[in-house]
DNA sequence: AATGAATGAGCCTTCATTCAT
DNA sequence: GATGAATGAAGGCTCATTCAT
């Protein structure tokens, strides 16, 4: 009977704010370097929280996690709309989330242990990393036709993807080395349009086309 | 009178295994993850050890990290091949360094902290990052032609300095998903030349040539 | 449902324990030379408390210091009494705090800080020391006259003050070089009237009265 | 045969050398906190020679300490002087030894520890305070006249002692709490004036001269 | 006589976790 | 359902001392 019983706009509970201070922290410092405590406190909550509500630091770093739809990521797009320019906005839409910081806490942690390993990554490569491979080989597929061979189609994917996820990866190094570069929403959609133009070039003549 | 007391060959001294413990460990984890209680015990030396012959952990880092000299990565093949021939050249030994386990932990180290930030951050960025990258710039600009916006010159760079280094940063997580897949010495090879390929199509591509 | 839980009395909290322990500690070694260690087995608990309650070694020392209302010791005595009595007062009362066993562990630490440098230094002095200072000076202006010059003020300041703290500073070597010496409440008492008669004396020849 | 061997001036003996810097060192920071470190660094010495010259930084403590002899301070001044007249000059030589940093790294030492328990306290109270406080208790005798009471005789040299000591105690301290107070010669003789002069008027009043 | 190297004990602090309501 | 308090393990570092020439 309580305020709290009965709210969800007034009051989030104990559980959903520890949640959401996981992932900021998470998101920010990775696995390891986050520490329970920081989580708590953003989260204002006790430290015993979390052994109370999950069962451990890698417990509530799993719940954290917790497969975001990946369609979001690679529904977007009418069917009608040729390989080309679906790879194209594919592109554009991963290297959004993964270099915008306007994304959700949850959205940059997912992107976050996409490309690094940690105690979840186990699941991470099964929920979403594998999807967003078998994703992007599709797109390569249509564009580089069926009779492809399954590893240079492999190497394709992985072309496009380690040129998306190089900026990623490259951030902070970069801001050091670069300090000049900002990736602005402008820039990001600048080097996207690159890259989708670089790869299909490489695509095409790769497999011959 | 044992067998440490009067070898030179056998027996490396205790600041070179110390070192050499410190390169595989700061390798295998990173700056803030190793301990010097590991690097010492498997240097099995004392923990004040590190103290006596560097001046701490960070100082033990420095000197793990030692720039090697990057020509012996740039600086192969005579001037007379052709650029893109150099190109090729140039991604296959730098991939082999990124992914052969056979190469030194030394070399190992100094590849993993080109690629993510650490307290040497600075350092490696100016000694090994920044050569290499306008080694790697001056090549695409041969290949592009001196015509070229600096911003194409930069991004193209960036594609193929992303393309090679995504297998190092997907090496753990692709592990995972991918277990079948294994990068020795040929396939190391035949996906260098993919990314020499694929690269020079998008060169051309981007540039207009 | 042990002796612990259900008293108030019987058990102090860790955090009072941990505060007496290390006044205690404090007093009998310095800032530098108490180790954190030992205060915590003396207050029988886990090092790390003192990391959660207070914040560190330093945060602890300060605390412990907490200043105690210097009042009680410049306050006693009516105004009506004259200004030879109050300083003879206050010279008793202060080496009482300054000699006898009999006092608070917090009295001792706070009387040790006063005399040494500690990282507390700017604290004790602005809160406790300078306003001894004062009142002392006070009290000696009244017996020599406002007229007197202030740095002559300030040298019978320092000499009666000197006299006091002489006993607490060679306590230890006395005891060395003089077994046969003990000061109890007797001979504190004693070897304050003496301290009082022979500044009083001092005091009238400096200042020309 | 070789130049070690038969110099002085040209080449001081390790021995020598690291006595020297260990006076230094222990002036300054005292015994516990001085590292035989920095006495080995500032002597250009390895650590390992306090040990095998002298056995341990206790012994080199004890060995750096080594009885001045006290008669320079306390032997100055003809006879012929009034008893007034020595004491007085005592004090002068008294204050400026404790004060001035001009006087030699040894004699230093020798106030430093004079004025504090140390390993050696033991040591220092035979050799010298004890003597100091028997020549200074003898010229009080010789001013207060032989009938004095001994408890009377003591308290009036401790008295003075103290004023004299406090300066030196209270050194670091009133550098923060007075940053204005500066003890060159001149204070220091001023300083040392009125000590004399304060106390000969005690002195009277509590023999009852 | 002298030393570079190595050691073990100890220091303060941080952390994820568990205890006892 | 929730929490303030407490814990033990581990981390980097410093120090006087000892080892092995």
């Amino acid at each position: 009977m309580n305020a709290r019983q009965n709210s969800t706009d007034l009051q989030e509970s104990t559980r959903d704010r520890l949640l959401a201070a996981a992932r900021e922290v998470f998101a920010e410092l990775g696995f390891k370097d986050a520490t329970v405590r920081e989580i708590c406190s953003r989260a204002e909550v006790n430290v015993a929280a979390v052994n109370y509500h999950f069962n451990g630091k890698e417990a509530l770093f799993m719940a954290a996690l917790e497969l975001e739809p990946i369609e979001s990521l690679i529904g977007t797009g009418s069917e009608a709309d040729s390989a080309e320019m679906r790879l194209t906005r594919f592109i554009r839409e991963f290297m959004t989330r993964l270099l915008d910081k306007g994304c959700t806490p949850h959205s940059k942690l997912i992107m976050r242990e996409l490309l690094e390993p940690s105690p979840a990554l186990d699941s991470i490569a099964r929920t979403t990393l594998i999807p967003l491979h078998q994703h992007l080989t599709g797109l390569v597929r249509e564009i580089a036709g069926d009779a492809t061979a399954p590893e240079v189609l492999r190497r394709c994917m992985f072309s496009i993807f380690g040129q998306c996820t190089y900026y990623r990866h490259a951030k902070e190094i970069n801001r050091h080395a670069y300090p000049e570069l900002e990736y602005d929403a402008a820039e990001i959609e600048a080097t996207a349009n690159h890259i989708a133009e670089f790869s299909l070039a490489g695509l095409q003549r790769v497999t011959g086309k």
